[in-house]
DNA sequence: AACTACTTCAACCGCACGTAC
DNA sequence: CGTACGTGCGGTTGAAGTAGT
């Protein structure tokens, strides 16, 4: 960066440099980031690889928060707050980057009729995303609907539902915030009785949270979990870009008889059988895929007379449009910065980006027929049907043997103890990656629980993916083999090298370690993320 | 190739809350 | 009890990238 100038200083990470900010953004401190410790002028602006590595090792040296201190002990001149979001955003381990899946969209969705824009607890339920990444999804995603001129939720999304869950829900159903918990506190007798409804219709639902870490261990899996029930959240079959663009398709409605059998978690169809309207759902073919009928007496329709309140919702505008129809998440996104960790090239999908812009652009017919969407879903469904049995069978058996560890809301639902399955043996040993890469033509295809059990067969020996960062930070090493020629960012690692390597044991080690591998020089930065010796612990 | 429009996303900002003193 | 500080959250911004002309 052009603004950075190094200089000599000391810290207690042995790091004999400073970083200075000489950008004009200097004397723009704001409220939150008041300059600081040491008489520092604190930085702003994009972070560089140097910055990121000094952060690193200070998390791993001090740990998570006291994020203030990461000035006193380093010689970064970043304020805490910077620090915290670009470890929480960027630099922690189990980040997932990259596209979301069809599966995390439609969980935004829904969580998002839930609880409007509570990115944070959204995150909650997302392992591996950030509530900054969902945010913006979701921004990105409301533009795209407004200039369609789509409705924002799919219809299946009932008003009540929004209204009761953008009351209640994040302080019942989805965990405990804090402001909202003191809500509850406050609350007069007034609401007591309805938030006792409530709070009746949350705990209903906690027994069935394992169904809802199932969920989420498959949406981690990323492949469409085929042993999973909530493989029926999934549009059984995508269709081609081609036919996307031939046709203007849409993915149709599925019938609400449809529906009702498959959408709905057992958890949500039988949690408030008081409250059966406030049950919120997304059948597994509307979600980002909305019809344009009218079929649903409730249908949303985000309109300038403020159906949504409370700030449900960012706009009073029209909220419209269609979503990408985007893979299955590839863990890095191209222009990740940690992208290049990936060892499997990323599927071509712009086809398919391109057919959503033509979906985008070219909104069918309002009138939706059933017909239309057996045609497009029947072989969908009665997959859905078929491996819908299967899965209620196989949970008899114990397959889905695991709890939350924690309440829904509240925490990141890890998979470990999750799944049982032999059928998951796989993705147990590889939970350090979660997410499958699902050949594009299996996902566009339409995946039976067979064809996953084959991808398992076939992707199973990639699933052990050493160079992710979040890997090489989660465990304690990866040997020199995990060097794979991946570069983070190779000029930039080099300076970051070179501000280093000031005779300090860390430099030493990632010199030693980007150098020991035995194969040709490929520079410097070329090797040293990956080669990451347990310094990162030091 | 140059320009413009649009999209994406990292980072910032202000505010609110919790905690320590 | 009041204040300062640390942290987290949601909204917003703007740079960089991409697509279209």
């Amino acid at each position: 960066m052009s603004y950075m100038t190094t200089t000599t200083a000391e810290s207690d990470d042995g790091m004999h440099s400073s970083i200075y900010n000489e950008s004009p953004a200097d004397d723009n401190i704001g409220n939150g980031c008041r300059s600081r410790g040491k008489g520092r002028v604190l930085k702003k602006g994009p972070w560089t690889s140097t910055e990121d590595g000094i952060l690193i090792n200070y998390v791993n040296k001090h740990g998570e928060g006291n994020w203030n201190a990461v000035q006193k002990y380093t010689i970064l001149s970043r304020c805490g707050k910077s620090c915290r979001l670009r470890w929480a955003n960027h630099l922690r381990p189990n980040l997932k980057k990259g596209a979301f899946s069809q599966e995390e969209e439609r969980l935004i969705v829904e969580m998002h009729a839930k609880m409007g824009n509570k990115w944070a607890q959204m995150a909650e339920n997302l392992p591996g995303r950030t509530d900054n990444e969902i945010k913006n999804y979701w921004n990105t995603r409301i533009k795209r609907r407004q200039r369609a001129g789509l409705p924002l939720y799919p219809p299946d999304i009932h008003v009540e539902d929004l209204q009761w869950s953008e009351e209640y829900t994040t302080s019942s159903f989805m965990g405990v915030d804090r402001r909202r918990h003191q809500d509850f506190l406050q609350l007069g007798n007034s609401k007591a009785n309805v938030l006792f409804d409530e709070l009746n219709f949350a705990t209903s639902l906690l027994p069935r949270a394992s169904d809802v870490s199932a969920m989420f261990a498959c949406n981690m899996l990323g492949t469409g979990a085929t042993t999973s029930r909530y493989e029926s959240y999934m549009p059984p079959i995508l269709p081609s870009p081609k036919q996307l663009r031939e046709s203007g398709s849409r993915f149709p409605i599925c019938s609400s008889n449809i529906k009702q059998e498959l959408q709905y978690p057992d958890h949500f169809q039988n949690a408030a059988p008081q409250k059966s309207p406030r049950s919120c759902s997304i059948s597994p073919c509307d979600v980002d895929h909305p019809p344009y009928g009218n079929q649903h007496p409730s249908h949303v329709m985000i309109s300038d007379s403020h159906t949504f309140t409370d700030g449900m919702l960012p706009t009073s505008k029209p909220l419209f449009g269609a979503l990408k129809l985007e893979l299955p998440s590839f863990q890095f996104s191209e222009t990740s910065a940690f992208d290049q960790w990936k060892t499997t090239p990323s599927p071509p999908h712009s086809d398919l980006l391109d057919s959503v812009d033509a979906y985008i652009q070219s909104p069918p017919p309002l009138e939706t027929e059933e017909s239309d969407c057996f045609s497009s879903c029947d072989t969908g469904l009665l997959d859905m049907l078929l491996h819908e049995a299967k899965i209620k069978a196989s949970a008899k058996h114990g397959l889905l043997l695991s709890s939350p560890q924690k309440s829904f809301g509240s925490t990141t639902y890890t998979t470990e103890t999750q799944i049982k399955s032999g059928e998951f043996d796989g993705y147990q040993k590889n939970l350090a990656r979660p997410e499958i890469p699902i050949p594009t033509q299996l996902s566009a295809g339409g995946i039976s629980s067979e064809n996953v059990k084959e991808m398992g067969q076939v992707l199973e020996p990639k699933r052990v993916d050493i160079t992710r960062p979040d890997v090489l930070l989660a465990s304690s090493w990866v040997d020199q083999q995990g060097c794979l020629g991946i570069v983070r960012d190779s000029s930039s690692m080099t300076d970051a090298l070179a501000l280093i390597l000031g005779g300090d044991d860390i430099g030493n080690a990632y010199m030693s370690a980007g150098s020991s591998s035995g194969q040709a020089p490929r520079g410097v930065g070329s090797c040293a993320w990956t080669n990451l010796p347990p310094v990162w612990s030091l």
